[in-house]
DNA sequence: GTGATAATTGCAAACGATTACATCATTCGA
DNA sequence: TCGAATGATGTAATCGTTTGCAATTATCAC
């Protein structure tokens, strides 16, 4: 069974000294004379003192806990966004609570209990769906949108619009003039932006963004798949397309290659996010890279400094994309 | 700024009762009087009172959340098995904490830190090397591992020498005698359980594992690629490999491909894990399923166990894999 | 030597809930 | 009708820290 662990109370007992010098002694070395502070880490040593955090985050009215609520845990495109949070968020003395709010039944009803259950120092929110006004209204902690963004919500974004125009000018420098976009969620921030991007790369060209030729997916790898059945079925097909996440150009290129399409032979392929895999597909996948960790590291900055400063509002942040070319996008015909 | 919440006091003085009675509304309701209790509960509406889970926690002397310790958050093969840890984690009204070891300057400090900090109920460990016999002296919540396991600690597992076991006799049933295996780091318990299950099978077909044809990697893409340039300085080159992950057969059949060697063509592989892509690759990679959602899935419920007993010991559980069959195997020559 | 100033330390009140125990009002059986 | 059992509520201790304030002692300039 669990021994009962050692308290502030043994320490000072054994120290000879009272509970608040204890506490100075950890929390305040400077504040405490040297010997005291000796005799109170000796006996810390001696008793194997651990502060009890909870106590210590009651009467400090902080819990020392941030939560990030992302859309789907399983995809891997988070993964390293959250790791990135983790390095810095430890160092500075927080804890990284993650939420899946897929995986949950009622999410709206998740933010609203962590905004006022005193839970969490601080949130990061992934999803754009989630803080929606009303739920706003109410007294919260410190919130920033990460990836995607809502309204005059602080938060670290990519240049998405940018991310696209580049995708498609490096589609259109390689001599292609019939481009195909697999886009994410209709309504999604992400999706539209890059929607937007493309349209404007393309317009600058003289080119529109053919309805026929722009297929719905949801960034997941499946929805690939099924756009790449959807660009078989056409009579008359574009040389390239650019999907809105690597995951989607895999399973595009995927089920293309399953078809005996040759890649980049008969089709060009542009993907964007430049998750771990994209270098290992073959072809090699050319994509527009989002510095994840990054995006991660800057957002727990950002929001570690909106904590201290007891705001709500702070500033917002936009990391630059990069085009990454690799083997997957050649000149047509 | 931040307005102040409610307290159960403000819940009290407007139902005109106790906050004895108010706290007993709230978690004992069949303990009060029915029309106190709407009195309560429409004061709770009123002002918007939720319970503040510090002071909660720290009365019941438990803290409501459980630590996920993960050696690689970037590792994709981790996402859903959090995933499932947080499905059944949340209902049960356990909050997902997760530490990346590796971000860690120091993960066995921290691993000490959390042991009595008070900071959680219960631990999920992936990583065997952590609790080591020093550290499980002192007192600590239960903790369970996953994956990987650790004398006599209670762990959720695979059968992962079965699962080499199956891939190796895949590959004999194909034709292949020319057999060769891509581990993962030396002395990781999962590399070693695979390498003996994989000689194991060779052997009862009369084979050895060659050491020649036995590359070391660390279950990521890259070594995967560095293996394979390995297998391609080969003057005497196997017919078959099985790689003991995804990532690594991924890594490895893409360098393959690079360097002009078709799969499964001249060479057969298998993986292990099934991560997501793996259907997806050109060719789609035959491998060894984990059911890595159930795995995370049965580790909430030990370990809910176990916190709920207050035992530091539990059962162990180990799970089965699967063959899956795709296109990354085909009969030599 | 004396009063003022600064450096240490202890006392006790927070932090915001839960719960053992005491109290009071009912109900019920004899 | 009375004593006991039952049920609803309130009082106050408790969880384990931190910290404002006061008290004590040491230091110093004069």
């Amino acid at each position: 069974m669990r021994q009962k662990t050692a308290g502030i109370q043994d320490v000072a007992r054994l120290s000879g000294v009272s509970t608040a010098t204890v506490s100075r002694a950890l929390s305040h070395p400077e504040r405490v004379a040297e010997s005291t502070r000796e005799a109170v880490l000796r006996a810390v040593q001696e008793t194997g003192y651990v502060a009890n955090s909870l106590a210590r985050n009651l009467r400090r009215r902080r819990t020392g806990s941030i939560l990030a609520l992302v859309p789907n845990l399983a995809n891997p495109f988070f993964s390293q966004i959250l790791s990135g949070l983790s390095s810095v968020l430890s160092p500075a003395g927080y804890g990284l609570l993650i939420a899946d709010t897929l995986a949950d039944p009622d999410p709206r009803a998740r933010l609203a209990h962590y905004f006022d259950s005193g839970l969490v120092d601080g949130l990061v929110v992934f999803d754009a769906t989630l803080p929606d006004p009303a739920l706003m209204q109410r007294a919260h902690p410190p919130l920033l949108m990460a990836c995607e963004w809502r309204g005059e919500l602080p938060s670290v974004t990519v240049d998405n619009a940018e991310g696209a125009a580049i995708a498609i000018r490096h589609l259109l420098e390689s001599g292609h003039r019939r481009i195909a976009h697999v886009t994410g969620p209709r309504g999604n921030v992400l999706t539209e932006s890059r929607l937007q991007g493309a349209a404007g790369a393309l317009a600058e060209a003289g080119l529109a963004l053919h309805d026929d030729w722009t297929f719905t997916g949801d960034f997941g790898i499946a929805s690939g798949a099924q756009a790449a059945a959807r660009w078989l079925a056409l009579a008359d097909r574009p040389t390239a397309v650019f999907c809105a996440s690597d995951e989607m150009a895999c399973g595009f290129m995927g089920a293309l290659q399953q078809a005996g399409i040759a890649v980049p032979g008969e089709v060009s392929v542009i993907g964007f996010d430049d998750i771990e895999v994209a270098g290992h597909l073959t072809p090699a996948l050319t994509t527009i890279r989002q510095p994840r960790r990054d995006i991660g590291e800057r957002a727990a900055h950002l929001l570690v400094d909106m904590i201290d400063q007891r705001s709500l509002m702070g500033p917002s942040e936009r990391i630059a994309v990069e085009l990454i070319r690799r083997q997957s996008v050649k000149s047509p015909g």
